[in-house]
DNA sequence: CTAACCTCCGTACTTGGGTACGGAGTCAAG
DNA sequence: CTTGACTCCGTACCCAAGTACGGAGGTTAG
């Protein structure tokens, strides 16, 4: 009971994860396993908390959970080096699916494009473009 | 054996799925259950052929397969209604994605710039933006 | 000391879109 | 009529990142 000492709900509540999810993290090797004294309850302290918070925020920067155990290893001389490789893989897969999304968003505007001009009770020309697609045929065709 | 009819491995060869996949959009509604003359095998028609590559295509305009069962409802007078709203939504959900991974894109590429700044073996700043987020702080700061 | 709460643990379940397996039935060719 | 290929069916498994459950034991306030 030091004051630098949590159990597992007071951590989970500091780092606002659910409790199920620090065990979690401790199953997949993500937080070591915290001293135990009188082989009872875990008591934790200040680092767990912070260890918790560099995993959720490197989840926001999108990397995944195998992908932060591994940030979570770095260090040393080329930890820069490491990082930014990591980094950059990342900010690969992030414009590669943003050049999806648009391509996406573009075959959407075009299909209700075509559906806004089309009288009402008429054929529908998404559902005929899903039936069969010519080529999202420009807006002025 | 008619000509249009098909057995479940010539269907899915046809409309380039897996049998497996046929037999799960059964399941799932999206496919009606065929006819199956003398109690044994299933025979499918062009029209069940049409059906998989509507909802192949479906799917790369990025609707679910639940979404989907909604789009082979539609029909009659509304139906072109009907399908704008569930592509303007869909339309909708991509945009946002789409902002939100451009976010992800900025503060990403902030961090590998910072990384090119440093020297080789020096702290590393996406470690630390991890550990201590201040806000991904302007490039030239 | 005891009631009320907290923790521990393994296991199963969730979502979405399938994939894999294995034993039994069916079908067409030789 | 047999052989080999194909089909049918239910069930279990895959991915990720947790969430839920339930019984047993620890802990703490009054």
């Amino acid at each position: 009971m030091h004051p630098n000492t949590f159990t597992v709900s007071r951590l989970a509540a500091a780092a606002d994860v659910h409790v199920e999810t620090v065990r979690y993290y401790q199953r997949r090797g993500l937080l070591h396993q915290p001293e135990r004294p009188n082989g009872g309850v875990r008591r934790y302290g200040g680092s767990d908390v912070d260890r918790l918070r560099f995993i959720r925020r490197a989840q926001m920067m999108g990397f995944s959970l195998d992908e932060i155990a591994g940030l979570l290893q770095i260090t040393g001389e080329r930890a820069c080096e490491q990082t930014r490789q990591l980094t950059e893989q990342k900010l690969a897969d992030v414009r590669l699916r943003i050049r999806e999304l648009r391509h996406l968003e573009r075959d959407l505007e075009q299909n209700v494009a075509r559906c806004a001009q089309v009288p009402a009770g008429e054929c529908c020309p998404t559902l005929d473009f899903l039936e069969h697609p010519r080529k999202p045929a420009a807006t002025g065709s």
